[in-house]
DNA sequence: CTCTGCGCACGTG
DNA sequence: CACGTGCGCAGAG
């Protein structure tokens, strides 16, 4: 089967789930599309781990333990018909698509799963709020970074990850224990979220615009790659930081939706440490985050699909353009759904002016980058920020 | 045994 | 209040 096909009968594992009223956790999703497929629980693993990162599918801790949302048919409670409206058409789009991170679900946790086994993984910064205490922890690690932080191609870490992820952990399959899986999942999730960072895609209006939900991206991402070197280090720094503030209501709070989300997106962050450790990064990162804010139908959008959306998003966005650093770009085009791509923007350090001076011909040749996505990044993308960026700026 | 269905309690808006 | 979630149980195979 081909990956599409794969995607979906996760998809449909998890609404089968759902449907039952089982927890979707990785256990049983593994189980169960190995029941009615007989594909492995590695692979199924691994295939998740895409869908996370695309955000097809979400991964949330909810009550204390993960679980996995279909994100199409995730919806804000706030209006459900309306949303349901989308929802349908989302999940049309579903597979394909994949898009919302919406954070509808009072489920979106935070995907701490073992604090051991996520730190274990070094990539990510799992733990959210949920553990303060953590944060420092994952502070001083965090400095190390060592996992990926060296690398140049963050975005590459993305697919790494999952798989990698994948590959040694998940082993799900009834008998093992699920230390695997379960944990494992933490790190994917980070590695998704990186995956996930579209979320940042979205805009940022101002760096720190959202306060609410920001904060809970910050101190989930805070945490890992926001770490500065000023910044936090012990727990006490993190705290009078902007981080310790949001942190810990966020925590308290939403531990559940919301963290969830962070949690992916923070991760994401994680990728790149080192850019990160710029404040400006920070504080648009988290703006970015906000994604979560947004509703889920912009953000699926966002993947590409509408126009409008995406411009609205970009309004914002542009905004901050300016500032965006090389990984800002980078997240923005993962999120945007090119990530390889992105992976092509940061090897060549693009960031917001870079890209503001950013003509048809460098985008189609200067990145090596296919020609298929390189008209769809120009074209609903890098046009549409630069006009949109030129369009404010000039009226002002 | 595993898989399924679902009552119910819980948390959220 | 409505609604999503998932535990824990009972029943089916």
């Amino acid at each position: 089967m081909s990956e599409a096909e794969y995607r979906k009968w996760i998809l449909d594992t998890i609404d089968s789930l759902r449907s039952r009223k089982a927890r979707p956790d990785l256990e049983r999703i593994c189980r169960m599309v190995r029941r009615r497929h007989g594909s492995e629980p590695d692979r199924t693993c691994a295939e998740l781990e895409k869908l996370i990162q695309e955000q097809t599918v979400l991964k949330v801790n909810y009550k204390g333990s993960i679980s996995y949302r279909n994100a199409a048919k995730v919806q804000r409670r706030s209006r459900k018909k309306d949303d349901v409206t989308t929802t349908a058409r989302r999940s049309a789009v579903e597979e394909a698509s994949h898009s919302d991170l919406s954070n509808g679900d009072s489920a979106f946790g935070p995907v701490d799963q073992d604090e051991e086994d996520l730190e274990a993984d070094t990539s990510m910064a799992m733990d959210t709020d949920s553990n303060a205490d953590e944060e420092g922890a994952d502070e001083s690690r965090d400095g190390q970074d060592g996992p990926s932080p060296g690398r140049p191609e963050a975005d590459t870490s993305v697919r790494c990850a999952p798989v990698r992820a994948t590959s040694a952990p998940c082993s799900p399959s009834g008998t093992r224990p699920g230390p695997g899986c379960g944990p494992v999942s933490g790190l994917d999730s980070a590695s998704v979220q990186k995956a996930g960072e579209r979320p940042s895609s979205l805009p940022p209006p101002s760096p720190r615009a959202l306060t609410h939900n920001d904060w809970a991206y910050h101190s989930a991402v805070c945490p890992t790659e926001r770490q500065h070197p000023g910044m936090q280090r012990d727990k006490a720094a993190t705290k009078p930081a902007v981080h310790s503030a949001a942190t810990s209501p966020c925590a308290l709070k939403n531990n559940d939706y919301a963290a969830g989300l962070q949690e992916e997106t923070r991760n994401v962050s994680d990728g790149r440490p080192q850019a990160l450790s710029l404040p400006s990064d920070n504080c648009t990162l988290k703006n970015k985050l906000d994604i979560t804010s947004f509703p889920a139908e912009e953000v699926s959008l966002l993947n590409g699909v509408k126009d409008d959306e995406v411009s609205v998003k970009k309004e914002s966005m542009s905004q901050n353009l300016m500032q965006w650093t090389v990984s800002d770009v980078a997240s923005y085009f993962s999120a945007a759904g090119f990530p390889e791509q992105a992976v092509a923007f940061r090897t060549q350090e693009i960031d917001g002016k870079s890209l503001l001076l950013m003509q048809r011909s460098d985008v189609l040749t200067g990145l090596s980058i296919r020609l298929g996505p390189a008209l769809k990044i120009y074209e609903r993308h890098v046009k549409v920020l630069q006009r949109t960026h030129f369009l404010e700026y000039d009226d002002v």
